[in-house]
DNA sequence: CGTTAGCACCTTGATGCAGAGAGTGCTAGA
DNA sequence: TCTAGCACTCTCTGCATCAAGGTGCTAACG
């Protein structure tokens, strides 16, 4: 679809018309007509002449008619198009900016930050807001604890560094006592708080090896342990929180009850949306999914405007909103934009 | 509305033809002529004697016409009647039961049960399931950790005796050294270890008051500590989870966009539904809602069903579902009653 | 007295039709 | 290359009609 969009040329008048037209569209949410468009686009045509453009533009697949005698709509490829070339995104205002820094830094811990990321996405945009909960491979360990629970379960609890605490069970294979568990407590947080999860069980890794041929018990029980535990938490929880799914229904185009409830199944699946928004995980900035872009039959009539958020410099997690495709593309991407570098900053406080 | 509903006096007849409308109506969901209900009630009555019956009932205020020349329909106190009297509850087949069983037990730790039996209440029902996470007060304390995070904040772990762990955080008014931390632990994982959280609390309590005139310093500064913690835990944290929401969509009674839109935010903002829930929490068996007899307006045109569930005796939680109030109470109710009491024994397994 | 048959009446919902409005495609001419 | 004109198409609205299903009332019946 996308490399489609990019080899269309258009003359400018014609470029310049179907902007006005999905502008047009975008703020009546009707089918434009070639007189109103004649008016509209400030040039000096007649309809008879913009007719004739827009059967150019149907050709080409970037409109289309409703039935006969409609105006045009723009297509998912005129969408495409539309935002590719034609949108110039200002920069949020900067009061916005404060408010919405203030909004985040009033919340402590990765979930909370979470939850009011999103909210603060679904009130501005009037969409629903989505974030990913952020990936823990760039926390800091601070500690690491062992709580005996049976003779074979043991508690772990990590502290990390910004303000998070993770806990997990896990089963051991063969008992450990009370002393041997503190132990190997010590041994890990000694060697290894204070650096990142990620290179933990790097090291931890490149430890067993090593150990393996030295035959400390202690050691080596410990960096077992550990292998699990990181193992464990670093294969990504990848949930995503959601907030205002119900502005969603407000929309004509969403009316349809069949179409909706579609959507919400995709929304309490979570699968197929994370699935979305893990394509977006890599990417550099703001990306787009125009309608069924994205492949989802739930995600028809929808787009969807995501961007990656960083802690230090990695990213960590996905955030963006989500609303019918005839949305104000240009309103809502620097709030996206904005939201994910201030969720960031917030993350990393 | 249930006291209006227990004055009521009807003749057998009356009753007889008002169970017979109820039950076509909630099978066929359109109204119910005198015509049909003179040939489904097995009477031998003319649809003219039907007909004024049905007007003492319509006066009475148990149907209505939608219009002039529709059948009637049962309202809200008619339903009530009808659920309070004329339904059988058969209780539920025996291999649905052992079904059930089989789903719950399969599930460990409170978190996932809760899922699985709202789930399992939403799937064979076909509405949407309830359930609030227990209560912890009834929890056995097994062990309590501290952690020390920064000079003024402390993590705190609980281990709870059906495998359950939490932990908060809590800020202190003074700073504590490490050793403090662990001799206060130390010294309430002696002293409460195996008793449930209600039983703690009082102790805790009590000892407060001992404490302060024998200024034993260490042993007030660790019973101040854990009267913060379980006063926190106590406080219920009030949360319940809903699974098949998506399911009431697909009923024609509520395809009105606007009454799901509101319905929808009755399940996000949550502060109604666990109203309504905590009204269930003390009584005894099932209890069902009718429409806007709750006096929520989000939930008119819907019925919950619900019933407590307990662990050992006490109860910890609500259950339930939630529908159309043209649903199939007989066959809804001894669902949810089972699960109920299914769910409060894998629980306490 | 309760029950019933008969009848006039009411709504709804489907169907068909006509006219207005909006917009199109095409053609011929500037 | 653009434009004016025109026939055409489609939707929407209002209006009238019709059948179906049901009601309330009244009067008669056992």
């Amino acid at each position: 679809m996308e490399e489609r969009a990019a080899q269309i040329e258009l003359t400018q008048r014609a470029e310049h018309l179907l902007r006005v037209l999905v502008e047009q569209y975008i703020r009546e949410g009707l089918p434009v007509g070639s007189r109103t468009l004649a008016r509209a686009s400030g040039l000096d045509l007649s309809p008879a002449t913009i007719r004739n453009v827009m059967a150019d533009l149907e050709e080409m697949g970037l409109v289309r008619s409703p039935h006969t005698s409609a105006g045009r709509v723009p297509t998912v490829l005129g969408y495409r198009l539309f935002v590719d070339r034609m949108i110039e995104v200002q920069p949020l205002d900067e009061q916005l900016v404060e408010e919405f820094r203030g909004v985040l830094n009033a919340g402590e811990g990765p979930q909370e930050l979470v939850e009011r990321a999103s909210r603060l996405l679904s009130r501005v945009t009037q969409l629903a807001g989505l974030v990913t909960v952020p990936r823990a491979e760039h926390a800091v360990l601070r500690r690491i604890e062992f709580l005996e629970l049976s003779d074979d379960k043991v508690l772990v609890v990590l502290v990390l560094e910004p303000h998070e605490v993770q806990n997990l069970i896990i089963e051991l294979d063969k008992p450990l006592s009370r002393q041997a568990l503190e132990r190997a407590a010590d041994f890990l947080n000694e060697r290894f708080s204070g650096l990142d999860l990620q290179e933990v069980r790097a090291r931890i890794e490149h430890d067993l090896d090593c150990m393996r041929r030295d035959m400390d018990r202690l050691a080596c029980a410990a960096a077992e342990l550990g292998d699990r535990v990181f193992s464990e938490t670093l294969r990504d929880p990848e949930d995503f929180v959601v907030v205002g799914q119900t502005r969603l229904m407000e929309y004509e185009e969403l009316s349809d009850i069949e179409k909706l409830r579609q959507l919400f199944e995709a929304f309490s699946e979570k699968r197929q949306i994370l699935e979305l928004l893990d394509k977006c995980i890599e990417a550099e900035g703001v990306q787009i999914f125009i309608g069924q872009e994205s492949g989802y039959d739930a995600l028809a009539g929808c787009s969807v405007i995501s961007a990656p958020y960083r802690v230090g410099g990695d990213i960590v997690g996905v955030l963006g909103v989500i609303g019918p495709t005839r949305m104000h593309y240009e309103r809502v991407i620097p709030v996206v934009d904005a939201t994910a570098r201030l969720l960031g900053e917030a993350l990393s406080a």
